[in-house]
DNA sequence: TTGTCGGCTTGACAAATATCAAGCGCGCCG
DNA sequence: CGGCGCGCTTGATATTTGTCAAGCCGACAA
C-alpha cells in the first residue's frame, strides 16, 4: 500500500505507541481501496479476514433478520471497524455499507493477531479499544431499554450539537431514515418525534436543528454521562 | 485470600495460561467475601476499583435512569464482570446485586492493569474475553431491535432450553419479573407473551416451560447463530 | 391451620408505536 | 421547462406495549 497513508493511520490510538518494525510489518499485507457511495463492503456471518479502518467517507454498520434490518451504528474517520470479529477469529456480527465515497484500509486479520502477540503496546491499545467500544454498546443498551423514543430523540440532538460546536443550530450529518432506524424507530414516527420535541423550543428545517432553549430541552431529555458521554 | 479458592480462579480463561509468579501477585491483593441476597455490590457511576469474580452464586447487572431501571445481564459462575470499566479506569455503567447467596473475588483494578503489561498472556486472555463480551451485547443489541417481545421470548426459551440440556421440559432459573426485564418488557406483558406462544406448543407451569413442538416454535422463533449463539 | 405477603396473572383501559396510503417538496435529468 | 423519483411528512387506523386495579396462589410463619 502507498506510504502516503502511513502518518493518518499511525496517528490512530490503536497504533501509534507499537514498535516501528511492527507497524511496517502490519502495513506490509495492508491495503487500501476507495469505494463509491452504498457499496456492501462485509456481510454478517462472513469470516473475519480483515480489520477495517475507516480513513475518510462514512460508514454504517447494520444488521438484517427476518426480512427486517436497523443500523446499530456509524464509523467515521478516523477509526476501525469490526476489531472484535478480528480478535476472536469469528464471523462478523455485522454488515458494513458505505454511507458516501470512502477510503478504506484493509489489514489482514491474522497480521494484527500475529503482532498483537509480540508488541506489548499494541495490545494495551486493543484493548482500550475493545473496552471503549464494549461501554458504547452497553450505553446504547441503555439509552434503548430506559428511555422513550422521543427521550432518544431529544438526547441525541443534544449529543449531536455537541459534536458540531455547541451552537444553537446545526445540521444533522446523517439522513432521517438512517436516524430513525439508529434510535430504534420508523421514518414516520421519527418525523412525529420532531413535532413532539417542539414544545421543548426544537425547531427542524430539512436537516439544520436549531435548540430555541438548551435549559427547557435538557430538563426533558435528561441526559446522563453513563449513558451520553461516549468519550468515557 | 484462603489459598483454597485459587484453583477454581486459576481454572478461568482469565487466568489459566499466566505466569504463576503474575497470577499470585494478582491473588496477594484479592480477597473473597460471602455476600448475602440483595445486596448491590456495586453501583453505577463509582470508580471501578475493583475486578469482581463470581465463585458461586449469581449476580445481576442493572441500571437505572430517572426513575426507571433494566436488568442487563445475570452473571453466573464462573466468570468475571466490570472487566471493561477496570480496564480503562472509567466509572462503572452498572450497578450489580447478588440474586441469591454468592461469593465473590475482589481483584483490584490496578493489579490488573499492572499484571496485563508484564503478562502477554494475561493480556491475550483479556482481549479475547473482552471481544467475547462485546459480541454478545452486539447480539443482545439486534435480539432487542430486530424482534418483537414474543420473538424474543421465543428465542430465549430455545437458548435456556439448550442450556438446560435440551430436554422438552425444563426449569427458569430467573424470576419471572427478571426476565421481563431482561427481555425489555413488563411481567404483565410476559405473562401475556407466554399465553401468545401457546399455539406453538408451549406450556407453563410455574417456572417450569415444556415446548410440545420443537420445530413448531423453531419455525416461528428461527434462532440465529449470529444473535442466539452465546459462544461465539 | 390460618393469615399474610409477595409474585404472578388477568382484565380493562390508555399510551406508544407501527402500518398503510396519500400527498408534498425538492433535486435531477431528459 | 416539465416530469419523475425519492425521501420526508401527514393522517387514519391497527397493533403492540404499558398502566392500573384487582384477584389468585403458593410459601412461610405464627
Amino acid at each position: 500500500m502507498p506510504e502516503s497513508h502511513y502518518p493518518e493511520i499511525r496517528a490512530l490510538g490503536l497504533f501509534s505507541g507499537m514498535a516501528d518494525a511492527h507497524f511496517q510489518s502490519l502495513m506490509r499485507g495492508a491495503y487500501v481501496q476507495n469505494f463509491p457511495p452504498q457499496i456492501e463492503l462485509i456481510g454478517e456471518g462472513e469470516p473475519s479476514d480483515f480489520l477495517h479502518v475507516v480513513l475518510s467517507g462514512s460508514v454504517d454498520l447494520f444488521s438484517t433478520w427476518n426480512g427486517r434490518d436497523t443500523s446499530l451504528a456509524t464509523v467515521r474517520p478516523i477509526s476501525t471497524f469490526i476489531l472484535a470479529a478480528t480478535i476472536r477469529n469469528a464471523p462478523y456480527l455485522m454488515s458494513a455499507r458505505t454511507l458516501e465515497k470512502s477510503r478504506i484500509v484493509l489489514i489482514p486479520s491474522q497480521d494484527v493477531r500475529a503482532i498483537f502477540d509480540v508488541d506489548g503496546i499494541f495490545a494495551r491499545a486493543i484493548v482500550t479499544e475493545l473496552a471503549r467500544c464494549y461501554r458504547a454498546v452497553i450505553k446504547s443498551q441503555k439509552d434503548l431499554k430506559l428511555r422513550t423514543s422521543l427521550e432518544r430523540l431529544a438526547n441525541y440532538l443534544l449529543r449531536q450539537q455537541k459534536r458540531a460546536g455547541g451552537g444553537a443550530s446545526f445540521e444533522l450529518d446523517v439522513e432521517k431514515r438512517r436516524l430513525a432506524s439508529v434510535l430504534g424507530m420508523t421514518p414516520e414516527n421519527l418525523s412525529r418525534a420532531f413535532k413532539g420535541l417542539q414544545p421543548y423550543g426544537v425547531a427542524v428545517d430539512g436537516t439544520r436543528i436549531s435548540i430555541g432553549d438548551q435549559a427547557d430541552l435538557e430538563g426533558f431529555a435528561r441526559p446522563n454521562p453513563l449513558i451520553d458521554d461516549f468519550s468515557t
